[in-house]
RNA sequence: AGGGGUAUGGCCAAGUGGUUAAGGCACCAGACUUUGACUCUGGAACUCGCAGGUUCGACUCCUGCUACCCCUGCCA
């Protein structure tokens, strides 16, 4: 009903320009996504696709899923599946629009022919070396190619060689002659076609020349119909070449896609970098591309996040020019926010201490009923076992309270959540003075859900039967990153932070053991948690912490 | 001869010449509370990178500075 407005941003504003002045027929919008299969998709590619879908969506428009297979050295078809995957997951839907940019070879070759026919583009004999020699720097112009006034024919008869596979590889390229001292060195004669003797993931050995990005994605996008091709801000030098491509083509005279540039997404303290994400593997420091701790979609999913979480927070963040870093706590709040009303409310030990109720009968377990979350009403209740031995948290007890501290302490009364009125009286400590147990009684007139009125207490603790309840173990997130400070290949490992992952053996409520992989379970106090469906075993469930909870409580800095 | 971009509270980000410069995150205070969560209420930009100019009026237009980012792959 009142479905709030979108919000606006640079590009719909663009949008709605072409739109208002008829740029389009029919007023249509047509985006893409166009991954190349060559890794793993991360929070950043989430950004780009969600907001190449939504504009469709907003919009009515199209939007096709595009595998920008131009480059056989890296891409393979694993990664075609797992890209697939992930999109999937984030709820982008494509349909049939699913397309290879190697399904457009053929009808590329043709254009670069027209491009030898139309005398703007040769080629060039000259190796790598030479090529990057003439062609100048930032500040000087280039040289131009002896090669670069062949003849129409000649060209032809040269680019055919090297589709046919008979020249080797560096030996020739194909160029596009623009401007050889242009101050965008895009422009100074780039190069369209290099050969490569490979296998392509998707066409085999068929081919022996690949096109190049600048030559092949407009393209791309003007063989299906893109009208707003949305990449990142890198990109921006690259536009006057994109449309260079396609105003030189007769064919694509006819609203020819417009290339709009934004920001890409950086998030605080995470690395997203192929190639670091790589070397972290190859140390042992994180167990994959879907580590829990990096922000791939697949880490992200495993760590517990949901679709939901990551579409509001890409929503959020919006969409711009600047450069800029997003805070890792705005992440956690999409997820927190929606985790609220899905999770099923838990009760968990990370660190337990035990306790014994000393009031209470030795054999007695008492199944309590309990609401399975408190906002959501439609979970309903679960039993959970009350006995003589339980466990609390470590951090739930003080020998000597510090001010404001009402949990746990010799004399002091706090409620169990969903169960009685629980007083310390005594504590036992081993050889070392390490507390390892504490005594206590409760009062069965405070059983919870009686109604008891007679007295307040000002602390609510979670706690597990240590006699019914199960071992799980819980593995606990920080960031990645000790900071937000440069880092390098070399450096990399320096700026881990070395508590970035700490593995607690709990105890939880018997009734974890039913959750399934990706079910969520928020443990009280700790955070929310989910089953990792990479190492849990039936009975002994591992769980990710998917994000710890808010806490205005903060321990006292310094103890003697 | 260099070119292309960007600058709005701690972090994102609206704003396209005319109400007290949206909103979210973070933070702080208070209320509530069978999770110190959640929820609710309240709180900060004498000001929009800096300096000039145009205008009755500028974050929005002009000029000049400054800072940061991107570009010299047969990667995308």
């Amino acid at each position: 009903m009142d479905d709030k407005e979108k919000e606006s941003n640079f590009i719909f504003s663009y949008i709605d320009k072409d739109l208002e002045d008829g740029v389009y027929a029919d007023n249509r919008v047509h985006t893409r996504f166009p991954p190349e299969p060559n890794g793993y998709l991360h929070i950043g590619h989430a950004k780009s696709s969600l907001l190449n879908y939504r504009t469709a969506l907003k919009y009515h428009g199209t939007f096709n899923l595009r595998f920008d297979d131009t480059n056989p050295e890296k891409e393979n078809m694993e990664y075609v599946a797992a890209i697939k995957k992930d999109l999937k997951w984030l709820g982008i839907e494509w349909e049939d629009h699913e397309y290879y940019a190697s399904s457009y070879f053929p009808q590329m070759l043709d254009y670069a022919k027209e491009y030898i026919k139309k005398g703007i583009a040769y080629v060039d004999d000259q190796d790598m070396e030479t090529i990057k020699q003439t062609r100048g720097n930032l500040t000087s112009p280039g040289t131009e190619s002896p090669y670069r006034n062949r003849s129409v024919d000649e060209n032809l008869s040269l680019f055919q060689d090297m589709i046919d596979g008979k020249v080797p590889e560096g030996e020739k390229v194909l160029r596009a002659k623009i401007d050889m001292s242009s101050p965008n060195m895009n422009m100074r004669d780039p190069i369209i076609y290099r050969v490569r003797h490979m296998v392509h993931p998707k066409l085999g050995t068929e081919w022996h020349v690949y096109p190049m990005y600048d030559f092949a994605h407009p393209i791309e996008d003007a063989i299906e119909g893109i009208t707003h091709s949305l990449c990142t801000l890198e990109f921006e030098d690259h536009r006057p070449l994109y449309n260079w491509f396609l105003e030189h083509l007769d064919e694509f005279q006819h609203e020819p896609p417009r290339q709009i540039e934004f920001a890409k997404l950086n998030l605080s303290k995470t690395i997203m970098g192929k190639r670091y994400i790589r070397k972290l593997v190859d140390e042992g420091v994180i167990d994959g591309w879907d580590d829990p701790r990096l922000a791939t979609i697949s880490g992200l999913r495993r760590r517990g996040y949901t679709p939901e979480a990551i579409q509001n927070f890409c929503e959020e963040i919006g969409v711009a020019k600047a450069n800029s870093t997003v805070d890792t706590a705005m992440l956690e709040h999409f997820i927190r926010d929606d985790l609220r009303t899905k999770a099923p409310r838990y009760n968990c030990v990370l660190h337990p201490l035990k306790v014994t109720i000393t009031n209470w009968p030795e054999d007695k377990v008492e199944w309590l009923t309990i609401e399975t979350n408190q906002d959501v009403e439609e979970m309903g209740c679960h039993k959970m076992p009350f006995t003589r031995e339980l466990y609390v948290e470590q951090s739930d007890f003080m020998k000597e309270p510090v001010k404001k501290y009402f949990r746990l302490y010799p004399g002091n009364e706090v409620r169990f959540r969903g169960a009685y009125f629980v007083t310390c009286q005594d504590y036992v400590e081993d050889e070392n003075g390490n507390v390892i147990e504490l005594k206590c009684t409760y009062d069965p007139e405070t059983k919870c859900g009686s109604g008891f009125k007679g007295r307040k207490v000002k602390g609510t603790i979670h706690w597990v039967s240590a006699t019914e309840g199960k071992p799980v173990e819980i593995h606990l997130f920080n960031s990645l990153l000790k900071d937000d400070s440069r880092y390098t290949l070399d450096n990399l490992l320096d700026k881990i932070n070395p508590k970035s992952l700490e593995i607690c053996h709990g105890f939880a409520e018997p009734e974890v053991l039913k959750l399934k992989s990706f079910d969520k379970a928020q443990f009280v106090r700790n955070g929310y948690f989910s089953v990792d469906p990479k190492y849990s075993k039936p009975d002994h469930p591992v769980f990710n912490q998917v994000v710890p909870l808010k806490s205005k409580w903060r321990p006292p800095k310094k103890k003697n």
